[in-house]
DNA sequence: TCCGTTTTTCTGTATTACAGAATTATATTC
DNA sequence: GAATATAATTCTGTAATACAGAAAAACGGA
């Protein structure tokens, strides 16, 4: 059974975002339609918890250390991310280009890891770890949609697939088709299909059942990215992904 | 007013740690005096809002990926922050030790970022971000809790000084000396006395109050760190520092 | 297959979360 | 600097629901 407080406790706490990191009580109760003494209440608990803190000058809360201390304690349950994460940086070596780590969760993928040589500003913030962006139109999630189930696919495509520049797949047929041809040879390509002048190759990592449990990707400007490139990189990946999964017995 | 429930969920989520990051039902809520029907809901809630994840193999929860996307929406709340990274990432390069950035955090400091161009895996671990130590026996804890209330000062010394090594601070009198001394000099040395073979070296980012709203420590081994090193990092220290105010308008 | 353990579902009631009003604090305007 | 407006917080009764207990379902060994 859903408990409600709860529920609209993190309704409240996942109000303050990076994009609007502090907010005051009136703000959020109008926002999500709840009474301001109820709010109050709310966030004067996650306070004393740590999860919110008060702006003493203009009485506003913004997210807290106790935040922090929850990313540290999640960092170190992901095994998975211990064996992946030396992987990640050979292979930013190897190709010279970000390399992004992600996972499906929900029908979005949400970058979990990255390796860079070359601190790419614009296109860091864009990838930021915990960040999320659609499955239809990035190497990453295209690279994880291939292998999820039929029916799962399908209500994808029913929920619509947004455009995002001129080269985003927005038909469904055309998507099967692209997500036959990953599983044929193995990688995604991104073609500038969710950011303008950002190619992209992505390679599932497959447990046992073919179930992908998450992806890696290479990404950097379309000008470095050429057919011949995109090749090698899909060949270093493939090298990578086969040794993560006898790494994790797969 | 606290809101009972979300407290109560709030304990069950915390009991997640780096440590222990897989739990069952019944082991918490034995661990927390809860009744497991109880705990159930409130797992489960945090599941749907992806806080909480379950391990299909052994029916175990550990936490998800919903920690990320708050720990992402924390971090760039964080505008300090932007300010300081630079900066620690040039000291890191000047001095070629390990440096960190952390606050005052209830009775501890905690880390909040750190720079580092020789990765020493043993000491990442111990002072990982988001992860918290004592106030009286680090570089950071000590260059903070010098500049606190006095009151302050006399509960933390009031609660006890644990002994970590030998060289630990335990009694009051000479903490209050030593503290002392570090405002007179301007900067903290902690010799050994939280890890055995390490040294460092802490500085408090004072605001127009002289509040300490944040330190910056430089941290490495005992046999690198002699007298004459602890003082040119500490000038190197206080120049970045300077800067940092007169960037935030201090 | 049976038994012990653990997770999950279900339901009545005692608890408490919440709405509304009142109060305090802060910001803004005259 | 007083007055007004806005926002944050406190307080309290009651309607809503969180929780305990029991029972069922799922799981994992003997």
């Amino acid at each position: 059974m859903i408990i409600k407080s709860l529920w609209k406790a993190l309704d409240v706490l996942e109000y303050f975002t990076s994009e609007n990191p502090e907010a005051g009580i009136s703000e959020i109760s109008e926002a999500l339609g709840l009474n301001p003494s109820n709010v109050c209440d709310i966030v004067k608990t996650f306070e004393r918890r740590g999860y919110l803190q008060q702006n003493e000058q203009n009485k506003k809360y913004h997210l807290g250390f106790q935040i922090l201390q929850r990313y540290y304690a999640f960092d170190y349950s992901d095994a998975a991310g211990e064996i992946i994460r030396p992987h990640l940086k050979t292979i930013a070596k190897q190709t010279g280009e970000m390399v992004y780590y992600g996972a499906a969760y929900q029908d979005r993928v949400i970058y979990l890891d990255q390796a860079v040589l070359n601190v790419d500003t614009f296109l860091m913030k864009k990838s930021a770890i915990g960040s999320t962006a659609p499955l239809h139109c990035t190497g990453l999630g295209k690279a994880l949609l291939a292998y999820q189930e039929e029916n799962f696919i399908d209500e994808i495509i029913a929920r619509g697939l947004d455009k995002f520049t001129d080269d985003t797949i927005c038909r469904g047929d055309i998507l099967r088709q692209e997500l036959a041809l990953i599983r044929q040879r193995g990688y995604s390509v991104d073609n500038m299909e969710h950011e303008f002048g950002v190619r992209c190759v992505g390679m599932a990592i497959l447990d046992r059942k073919d179930m992908p449990l998450g992806a890696i990707s290479v990404t950097g400007p379309s000008l470095r990215f050429d057919e011949q490139k995109i090749e090698q990189f899909a060949n270093i990946l493939r090298g990578h992904v086969e040794e993560i999964r006898s790494q994790m017995f797969l």
